[in-house]
DNA sequence: CTAGGTGCAAAAGGTTTGCGGTTAA
DNA sequence: TTAACCGCAAACCTTTTGCACCTAG
């Protein structure tokens, strides 16, 4: 199934979402979201920030903040950490892992093949509430430019 | 085979790899590599610089980050990120996941099975460096705590 | 001797917090 | 009406940087 990517669908989306978690829809939080969505390439904060006040000028990184926390805890965003860099958020909740590469900071995501699951034994009586598989490497434009 | 955890073996180990990376063996580093080795729980440089106080009173913040920052360059040590706070380091290089409780911050080394390996496509010419797993969730104790 | 490492202090990010004013239900 | 949310600014914490002094090879 495709991420809902049009407006209407959207904004219909994720006012649902946020309602079950208890949380008010409003129009800083209906931005940063079809931010995220539009962007591929999980922004941080700060970009988010920055594209952000092209519409909505008066936004603080505050409310960014609050937003994204908000698209967290309603399950619409998934927080990335990858480096000792700012978190990253990524709206494509589907099974994927990220391919990161350590040079130009670069994420792609990779779909997980369907019976993806982890066979290891875990430890005794944990929870588990989602897996994040990161892959660190160089992409191929990196690899290219350094052999110059 | 077991990490090198008395202090002669580990010592030498440490000034091979680090030599090996044209680093120079100090004090300093070999205090910052055994407390990664002798506390288990994957401590952040905040912590390590604590405990390397105790016997290096003089040490500074800044040379706890050079410091780890050897270990994760000459391979003794990974760098673990979990979540927005500090970056954690782990002196566990066999091959294992992270089980992070997102409750009290603990983590959990779990070994994967030798034969473990990602059966996804990659990006095309992306050369992989390492892989990063997490497994997030809530450890026995703070779900037990968390019913009452 | 000298490149590399250390300690200090200041700065640079990134994220959180408190508070008065605003808004969705 | 009122609890939730916003914008602002300051605080906070982690990490980085510049520089003078020290040390391993």
């Amino acid at each position: 199934m495709k991420i809902a990517e049009n407006t209407k669908a959207g904004s219909q989306l994720l006012s649902e979402r946020l309602a079950a978690s208890g949380l008010r829809p409003t129009r800083q939080r209906e931005h940063v979201y079809r931010i995220l969505l539009q962007r591929r390439g999980h922004p941080a904060a700060g970009e988010v920030f920055l594209r952000a006040k092209r519409d909505l000028p008066g936004i603080s990184m505050a409310t960014v903040y609050n937003c994204l926390d908000a698209l967290v805890k309603c399950g619409l965003v998934r927080l990335v950490v990858l480096d000792r860099g700012a978190t990253r958020y990524c709206p494509n909740m589907e099974d994927h892992c990220h391919y990161f590469c350590a040079e130009c900071g670069a994420v792609f995501d990779v779909p997980l093949p369907a019976n993806a699951s982890l066979s290891a034994p875990r430890p005794k009586g944990f929870k588990i509430d989602h897996y994040e598989l990161a892959v660190h490497g160089v992409c191929a434009d990196c690899a290219g430019k350094r052999k110059k």
